[in-house]
DNA sequence: ATCCTCCCCTAC
DNA sequence: TAAGGTAGGGGAGGAT
């Protein structure tokens, strides 16, 4: 199997150097994760060459890209003063003569002094033999030197990408981050910089500095055959020392080397081929922190979790555990990402680590001093455990005050105490008795929680239908979701979803905001009001501008309250949480593990600790005493309504910002009636808010909209405040960090990793800027520098015009089918389709994002049909026009999830986003007219009825319901001989996940992965006299086949591509039917040519197409065109093309154009080039 | 430099 | 049970 070796070209790009080619598909033009791509680009290599024993490794790239995945590269130091930046690495040579490394009497090895960099010699890499077979390639970079690569000679300059890259990502081991970008603009100032490898041939053991001379390669030199070693794969029990774990991941829980000294760090090499490192005593990886000793996380063992890199942390978010510190040993159930609950812990770099809380499991009730978060920090610091909830080993509960109802919960055995208990131990450094922090209570009767108190005025019998969802049909019967696939799925999840209503609002008050402004005649009755209130024209304006941010006190809450009257005063939050009234159900249901989100909380509730976002379980906690009311969204609606027609009464420098939120310039407003005191103004407008609505609102005043918001929070609940220009500086410096707008938890965190703990403003105003944009970036860094200054220019007019338009459903999708997946696609199609009419907008590319559960993460989320842990990946597409059609949409969305090709039962989320959006000069068929929803003039008799008129529908076409033309792979999904034959590290992978394969499935017999086809692809796109070897293919975990494959669809997007007529030159195998098709396009079930031909020839006949026909038909040439069936395509066109042209009927012409440009938008997609199918 | 894709982050 | 949507800004890294 050559395909690997010289100069073979890459059955997929062209190119030569298949494995670079296929490294860099892997790397970036599949949705897999970067580290996902490494691992299994890296398995495949170690794959390829046990099955040839033949290097796979042509270029030095190649070999630093690889050893990227070890994180092998090291950094000595790094220090950065001012724009000053010098890397510093340790120097494996200060001769460059490597050979006397190798021979027994050099001398020893001393670490490599910082002062030998800059003194870089010209060998850049040398390999020298150490003793029998073992060698070491030893490879130098440095700056402005060339670095040669001793396999194959090649050259390279320093600063490359792939340098840059292991810099950057050792860097960020760290804790440092910094970009390749910038690494590389160090490297051009500073030459002294220079990096060394060590790396075994034969272990793959990499040093990072000069080896010690004890180090035994276990490999011994006898090269085994292919076949010796396939024999030792196929037959763990016959597994020798030289035969390690091909796979790290496996390799440190049951590769066990036969030589007694070795089993210790067998675990510690990642790449550790068929060796384990012995007496490699200098050996410094960045494994060597777990210690030889395996840890894990919640994503299974520390050294494969993905989110283990601090800083690297793509999604960091979602690993909420200290890493190695799990309190549970691997397994948790925290998988909320949001604010509350994410705490992910901080690296542990500050003092030391100590058992001092061993055996101690806390979990904090309410605020505390420390924080919660601080607390948790603690504890993973010092060696105890930290609870999210109240677990049965939990042995402390942390509380500050003593309220009865915490005392209600308090179990046996459980003992509640102060924070100082733990900060006391800690400043002790010993534990100390808690006794002397207990704070006991005697059980007593258990707090009843009010759940959904009715409205005062209300009778029980009002509408249930009234509750949360306006809107929906009460035939969907209400136990459980409607199926993810059901049109109705859709509808009622948007009809109850908060963040939709409020999304979908904040887009709202800009178009009103757009309309009022056009259809204002330039009077504001507002300001007669103001007129009458207040002394108006009498004092000198104000000189400096004056922002107001003007935001409702929490709004959802203020607006059910306004109905309950009676609970005023108590904690109260809104909550989708369905409790039944205390009083019909005597059996009060326990919410206090309930993962429904709290939408608002009022300040009574805040008081506790609770906070907008928060999971009503953990509100419980915090204030057992709450009462939870319903959703009313058709009131919010109406209130932000109001809210925005009484500001537009004042002036229309309005910048809308949300359904209860906004800003205002009053500049002008004072100027012109010659106001000195804004504040008086702004208190009119608050009371007329209160008035009209029933809900307060606070204001905050300010030179800018920075500081004016910054102001309100001051301001809140029900207050205003002013910061002129000249107290902005006082201001801002005491203002807290978190608080600054833009700034969450991620940069936070992100901001303290690297300059320590900061409070205040005034403590990043101390950062100089350039450090800030050396860390987040320009743009990020200036914005950081900003804020905390109160600087901000921008101004009310929001002048962009919109640049994007999407729908997300990451909530309740759980699919069983491909054609549910289909079908659920259709319906998402639909529902971005209405928002791009509403604006009259068409898009030019399309993303799709998908969420799939994580490999070990429960199918179950902890919350009801929720997303649960899930990794993220997206895929976009540019398209030949803007569209704005469903159809069209719905066909490049079903496009573009194959791409992706998930595990469909594994799909948590769904996204469709529209891109690059023109607008439509001319209405597309079956628009409808804008409607202006806002322009109606709110009136306290008249609620504005047309504001929540119901959208018109779409002329009903009958859904495009076509059988997919399923792609079904007649071989059977998974060979167990296949299996049989990979290597046990393999097969134990394939064990561990075995959704990724076709493993007999009784209970999803029907799904037809995308994957299927990998093998079919391969077949068709190899060249007939290629030299790779389809077995070896098949050998390959199916999953890596997928890979392949998948590098093999995405056309080479930036490459000049063949035209795809000249590409069925080059590949002609694709018509011969002599060659087995495993998979086939298939049109109404037919898929030979003839009767496939025989079938068209009956449609066309037919005086007009159905939907359902021409849906049929877009599939069919889509697949053909997906599987290199161009000859069959374009004889189909052609001859469709004929019969249609002495045609009458536009219906069909309309079809045939459907259909073509179906076509030329997966030609694009697939090929990089239209279809030429004329000719 | 500047573009493009695939993310990440934040806010309500 | 539960309804975890969306738009905009921006960074990283690759291609050109
Ligand atoms: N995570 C969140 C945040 C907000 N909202 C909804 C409910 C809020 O009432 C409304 C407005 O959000 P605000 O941030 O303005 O919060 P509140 O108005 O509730 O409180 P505040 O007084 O702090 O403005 O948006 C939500 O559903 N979920
Ligand atoms: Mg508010
Ligand atoms: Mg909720
Ligand atoms: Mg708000």
């Amino acid at each position: 199997m050559n395909i690997l070796a010289g100069q073979e070209r890459c059955p997929f790009c062209r190119k030569t150097e298949f494995a670079k080619h296929l490294h860099a598909h892997c790397l970036r033009k599949h949705p897999l994760s970067y580290e996902a791509a490494c691992r299994y680009f890296d398995k495949m290599l170690v794959l390829l060459k046990e099955q040839e024993a033949t290097t796979v490794v042509t270029t030095i790239e190649d070999v630093a890209e690889i050893e990227s995945l070890n994180g092998d590269w090291h950094v000595d130091e790094w220090t950065a003063s001012g724009d000053q930046l010098r890397l510093e690495m340790i120097d494996s040579d200060e001769d460059p003569d490597l050979d006397k490394y190798d021979s027994p009497q050099s001398p020893d090895p001393e670490p490599p002094s910082a002062a030998s960099a800059g003194s870089q010699s010209e060998t850049d890499a040398s390999e020298h033999s150490y003793g029998d077979n073992r060698q070491q390639h030893v490879v130098k970079i440095g700056l402005r030197q060339h670095v040669k690569c001793q396999l194959c000679s090649e050259t390279f300059t320093m600063a490359s990408h792939a340098v840059t890259h292991h810099l950057r990502d050792h860097l960020r081991e760290r804790g440092i981050g910094i970009s390749r970008r910038r690494l590389q603009a160090a490297y051009a100032r500073d030459n002294r910089v220079q990096v060394a490898l060590l790396r075994c041939t034969l272990c793959k053991t990499t040093f990072l500095e000069r080896p010690d001379r004890r180090h035994e390669c276990p490999t011994r030199p006898t090269k085994k055959s292919a076949q010796s070693v396939s024999a030792d794969r196929r037959n763990s029990s016959t597994r020798s020392s030289a035969s390690h774990s091909t796979d790290s991941r496996s390799s440190s829980s049951s590769s066990s080397c036969s030589c007694s000294s070795c089993s210790s760090t067998s675990s510690s090499s990642k790449n550790g081929g068929r060796g384990s490192r012995h007496g490699a005593a200098t050996v410094k990886s960045y494994d060597s922190r777990a210690g030889n000793r395996a840890r894990w996380c919640i994503h299974g063992p520390l050294k494969f979790c993905k989110f283990w890199r601090l800083g690297n942390c793509r999604n960091g978010a979602k690993c909420g555990y200290a890493h190695s510190l799990c309190p549970k040993d691997g397994r948790c159930e925290d998988e909320h990402y949001g604010q509350f609950t994410k705490d992910r812990t901080k690296e542990q770099t500050d003092g030391e680590l100590s058992d001092l809380f061993a055996g101690v499991a806390i979990f904090v009730n309410g605020y505390t001093e420390p924080s919660a978060s601080e607390l948790r920090r603690l504890m993973m610091k010092h060696g105890g455990a930290y609870h999210m909830y109240e677990l049965p080993n939990t042995t402390h509960v942390v509380v500050s005050n003593l309220p009865k109802s915490k005392i209600d919960k308090l179990k046996p055995g459980e003992k509640l105490v102060t924070a100082a208990w733990i900060t006391d131990s800690i400043a002790a450094g010993r534990l100390l008795p808690d006794v002397d922090y207990l704070l006991y209570g005697e059980k007593q009767g258990c707090a009843a929680l009010n759940k959904f108190v009715r409205p005062a005025d209300q009778t029980p019998s009002r509408s249930p239908a009234m509750l949360p969802p306006p809107a929906v049909d009460e035939q969907s019967n209400s136990r459980s979701l409607p199926k993810t696939s059901d049109p109705q799925f859709l509808k009622e999840y948007y009809a109850r979803s908060r963040l939709h209503f409020i999304s979908t609002w904040g887009q709202k008050m800009k178009r009103l905001v757009d309309e009022l402004r056009a259809a204002s005649d330039g009077t504001f009755p507002g300001r007669q009001l103001l007129a009458e209130r207040i002394d108006v024209g009498d004092g000198s304006a104000v000189l400096e501008p004056v922002f107001v941010h003007i935001d409702m006190d929490c709004f959802f809450v203020s607006v059910g309250l306004a109905s309950r009257p009676h609970l005023r005063g108590k904690p109260v939050v809104v909550t989708s949480a369905k409790g039944v009234g205390a009083e019909t159900m005597p059996g009060q249901q326990d919410k206090t593990s309930s993962w429904a989100e709290i939408s608002s909380c009022n300040y009574e509730a805040r008081a506790a600790g609770l906070k907008n976002g928060m999971l009503l379980g953990k509100a419980l906690k915090a204030c057992p005493d709450l009462t939870a009311i319903p959703y009313e969204f058709e009131a919010y609606q109406e209130a932000s309504i109001k809210l925005y027609h009484i500001l537009a009464s004042y002036t229309l420098n309005i910048r809308a910002v949300s359904c209860d939120e906004m800003y205002i310039d009053l500049t002008e407003l004072c100027r012109d009636s010659s106001i000195s005191d804004p504040l008086k103004v702004v208190a009119v407008i608050r009371q007329q808010i209160a008035d009209e609505t029933g809900c307060s609102a606070s204001a905050g005043l300010g030179p800018n909209m920075l500081v004016a918001r910054l102001a309100t929070r001051r301001a809140k609940p029900n207050g205003q405040f002013y910061v002129p220009q000249k107290d902005v500086h006082s201001f801002m410096a005491e203002q807290r960090i978190a608080d600054l707008p833009g700034i969450g938890r991620n940069i936070r965190e992100k901001l303290e990793s690297h300059f320590g703990s900061l409070e205040k403003c005034a403590d990043l105003e101390a950062i100089p800027v350039g450090r800030l944009k050396a860390t987040f970036g320009p743009k990020h860094g200036q914005q950081l520098n900003d804020l905390c200054r109160g600087i901000d220019n921008s101004t009310i007019k929001d002048t962009t015009e919109r640049k994007s338009v999407s729908c997300d459903i990451n909530y309740g999708i759980r699919l069983q089918s491909d054609a549910e997946a289909v079908e659920f696609l259709k319906n998402l199609a639909v529902e971005v389709t209405k928002k791009l009419d509403e604006i009259n907008m068409a898009g030019r590319m399309m993303t799709m994002k998908l969420m799939t559960r994580q490999a070990d993460a429960p199918e179950k989320a902890q919350k009801y049909m929720g997303h649960g842990l899930c990794d993220t990946v997206s895929r976009s597409t540019t398209l030949s026009r803007p569209i704005r059609d469903d159809r069209q949409i719905a066909s490049t969305a079903i496009s573009l999830f194959r791409q992706l090709s998930p595990v469909v039962v594994d799909v948590r989320g769904v996204a469709i986003m529209m891109t690059k959006l023109e607008s439509t000069s001319k209405p597309s068929p079956g628009d409808r007219r804008q409607i202006s929803h806002f322009c109606v003039k709110p009136t306290g008799a008249a609620p504005p009825v047309a504001l929540v008129a119901p959208i018109v529908q779409r002329a009903q076409r009958p859904a495009a319901r076509h059988e997919e033309v399923a792609v079904r792979s007649a071989a059977s999904p998974f060979d167990p001989e296949v299996l049989a034959a990979l290597p046990d590290d393999i097969k134990r992978e394939i064990a561990g996940h075995p959704s990724q394969f076709q493993m007999p499935r009784v209970e999803r017999p029907h799904v037809h992965r995308a994957e299927s086809r990998a093998l079919a692809d391969l077949s068709l796109l190899l060249p007939d006299g290629s030299k790779c070897d389809k077995n070896v293919l098949a050998e390959l975990p199916e999953e890596l086949r997928s890979e392949v494959r998948r590098a093999c669809r995405v056309r080479p997007r930036t490459e000049t591509t063949p035209k795809l007529n000249e590409l069925l030159t080059a590949f002609p195998i694709a018509g011969l039917p002599s060659r087995p098709l495993v998979t086939t396009p298939q049109l109404r079930g037919e898929c030979d040519y003839e009767a496939v031909k025989k079938l068209l020839l009956e449609i066309l006949a037919h005086e007009q197409p159905s939907d359902q026909v021409v849906a049929d038909l877009i599939e069919y040439f889509r697949q053909l065109i997906v599987f290199g069936n161009l000859k069959s395509a374009g004889c189909f066109l052609r001859i469709m093309d004929r019969i249609l042209a002495e045609r009458e009927s536009d219906v069909w012409k309309t079809a045939q154009q459907l259909i073509i440009e179906a076509i030329q938008n997966a030609a694009v997609q697939h090929y990089g080039c239209r279809f030429e199918w004329r000719s």
